[in-house]
DNA sequence: CCCGCTGTTTCAATAAGCGGAACCATGTTC
DNA sequence: GAACATGGTTCCGCTTATTGAAACAGCGGG
C-alpha cells in the first residue's frame, strides 16, 4: 500500500527483490571548507578547481529546493544567486532541455521537472541501509506511537532519507532529503559524537550555525554533550533544530564501527518530553540489531 | 504509516492541507544531438542557445539514472557520454561540492547523492495533480486488487509520479520517475490520443522506438489504435512497454480539455487479460471524476 | 616487482559562458 | 486604450572558464 516505496519496475512475485547483494554504501568526505547555505550575493571564494559554471548552475537547482515558491523566474533566481539574467536564462535553457527543470509557458516560471523525480528515487533504491532500516522504522513507530526517522550522513551534513509516521493526528514529520547540519537536533548530534575525533574537531573548528533559539553553538557545551552521548548511547534534542519538535537519536555502527545512519524517534516537544527515556529503550533495541546485521560487534568503544 | 509521502516538515495538526490552484504545465521539447563540436558556434537556425557545458553535466547525472550499476567511474562515464576524463572529472567534482553525488573513497567511484533525494521530493510535494489523485489511486488499487498508477508528461515523454500497489503476492510495480515514450504501453498511448493533433502530427514524425517485440511503431497501425482510444476513452496494452505486463489507461482533463495526467491499471499479463473490461470501468470513473475536480465538463470531444 | 588500469592534476589554446543592453511580450496604470 | 512597468528572451564583443592530451599517482594483479 505503501506510495512511493516501489522502485525497480518488474512483475514481481516474491514481496521483496533478492536482486544483486550490493555492499554496504559507505561515505567519507573530507571537505573541511564550510559553505554558507542559501545566502545571496557573490560566492566568488570557492578556491576550487571545479567547473564554476556547473556549480552555479547547481545552484539553482538548489535554490528550487530551498525556495519556498515551487515556480521561480529569470530574475528572481539572478538577483538571488547574484548571476547576470542571461546567464541564469541560459543554464534554465539547458536544465529544461534535459526534463529537469520544466517552464510553465503561462507565467514564464519555472519549476522542478520530472526526471529529478526518477534521481531522487534512484538514489533511494540504491540506498541499502534504508531497506534493511524500514521493518525496524515501521516496528519503532509503532511501539512509540511517535514518528521513526533514518538519516544518513553527507559530508558535514545530515540528510533525512526515510520516516514512518504513527497514525495520529497530531505528529511530526520531517523533510526527506534537505540537509541539516551535524550540531543541531538529536540525529545530528548523534552522528556528530561518533565520529573519529578528527573529524569532530574539524567539524567543531567552523562555524556552528544557530538554527533555533535552542541550538547549542557553544563549542564546550556542545563537547560535553558529545561526551554524554557517547557514554549512554544516544542523543536527545528539545527544540534544537525544530521549533516545538523533540526527539533522541541513536547511530548505526557498520562492521569498522563507523557511523552509517541514524534513527530516532521524534515527535511535538511537550509530548516527547515525558517520553523520552521509554523511546531511548526502543530506540537502543532497533539500532542494536541494525548494526548487528551490518556485523558490528560491539565493543569497548566507550570513551 | 506511509514513508516517503509526506514532504512538508512541521508538527501537522490536520491530517492534510488543501492546495492552492492548480496549474497546467505544458511543455514544448526538441531533443537535439549536440555532440560535434566542430560547427559549436552560434547556430540561430537549431534554437540551441544554452549552455553545452551544463548540458553535459546533466548528462552525466542522467547517465546515473538510466545506469544498472549504482556506482560509474570516471572513465566509463568519459567513455559512454564521449568525453574527455578530464572534463568529466572537473564537473563530477562541483556536483560533489554540492551533495548532488558522493565520492565512495575505497572504490573511487561515484554515485547519486542525497541532495537529489530533496529536489525529487520537493518535486513530487509540488505536484498538486498527485495529491489529488493519490485517494483514488488508492480506492482503484482497492476495487482492482491491480497496481494503480499515476503518470503526468514531459515533453515527448510520460514519467510515472506515483503508485498504489494491491496487497497480493504477485503484482506489477513500476518505477517512479523514469521517462517513457509516448507510444508505447497503455498509460503513453492514453496521453498521445488525446493530445492536440498537430502535436500528435509532430511525435508521430519523429522516430518511435521499439521497446519490446510488441510495442506498436507502425505509424498508420497507431494512428488507428489512437481513434478508437478517443471514441471509447481509454487505451490498453499488453506488453508493448514492459513484457510480461499489461494495463489499461484513461487521461485526466484540465478545464481547458488538455490531458494534465494519467491512470493506469496494470499487472502480470495474463491476469490483466481477463480483466480488462471490468478494470476500464473502474478506470473511467476514477478519471471522471478527477477530471470533474479539475473543471472539465465533458464536452462533445469525441472525433 | 613491474605492468596495466583508473583517477587526478597540469597547461596552453580556444571555445564557451558572461554580462550589459537591446528587444519583446504581458499586464498594469491612468 | 496608450503609455508605462515588469520580467523573459536574444544579441554580441570580451574574457574567462573549460577543454583535451598528456603527464602523474595509486592500486591490484600477474
Amino acid at each position: 500500500m505503501t506510495a512511493v516505496g516501489a522502485l525497480l519496475e518488474s512483475v514481481v512475485v516474491a514481496p521483496a527483490r533478492p536482486g544483486a547483494a550490493t555492499t554496504g554504501s559507505n561515505l567519507r568526505e573530507r571537505h573541511g571548507k564550510a559553505r554558507i547555505p542559501n545566502m545571496a550575493g557573490q560566492n566568488a571564494e570557492t578556491g576550487n578547481n571545479s567547473a564554476s559554471t556547473v556549480e552555479r548552475a547547481a545552484d539553482i537547482l538548489l535554490l528550487f529546493a530551498s525556495s519556498s515558491s515551487p515556480q521561480l523566474g529569470v530574475t528572481e533566481i539572478a538577483t538571488a544567486l547574484g548571476m547576470s539574467k542571461s546567464a541564469v536564462h541560459r543554464i534554465l535553457l539547458s536544465f529544461r532541455n534535459k526534463n529537469l527543470l520544466e517552464l510553465d509557458p503561462d507565467s514564464r516560471k519555472y519549476s522542478l521537472g520530472p526526471t529529478l523525480l526518477g534521481l531522487g528515487a534512484k538514489y533511494l533504491g540504491q540506498l541499502d541501509i534504508r531497506r534493511m532500516a524500514a521493518p525496524e522504522l515501521t516496528a519503532l513507530s509503532r511501539m512509540t506511537n511517535e514518528t521513526a526517522t533514518l538519516s544518513v550522513r553527507s559530508g558535514d551534513q545530515r540528510v533525512y532519507v526515510d520516516q514512518v509516521t504513527p497514525d495520529r493526528e497530531v505528529l511530526m514529520s520531517v523533510q526527506l532529503g534537505m540537509a541539516h547540519p551535524l550540531h543541531a537536533g538529536a540525529s545530528s548530534k548523534a552522528f556528530l559524537a561518533f565520529l573519529p575525533p578528527d573529524e569532530i574537531d574539524g567539524y567543531l573548528s567552523g562555524t556552528l550555525h544557530q538554527v533555533t533559539s535552542r541550538t547549542v553553538t557553544d563549542v564546550r557545551k556542545l563537547r560535553r554533550e558529545l561526551v554524554t552521548i557517547r557514554q549512554r548511547g544516544w542523543a536527545q534534542s528539545l527544540g534544537e533544530r525544530q521549533a516545538g519538535a523533540g526527539s533522541v537519536a541513536a547511530p548505526v555502527f557498520d562492521a569498522r564501527g563507523v557511523p552509517v545512519a541514524v534513527v530516532s524517534v521524534c515527535g511535538p516537544a511537550e509530548r516527547m518530553a515525558g517520553e523520552i527515556d521509554d523511546c531511548a529503550g526502543h530506540l537502543l533495541v532497533c539500532t542494536g540489531r541494525l548494526s548487528a546485521q551490518l556485523g558490528y560487534h560491539a565493543a569497548g568503544n566507550v570513551g
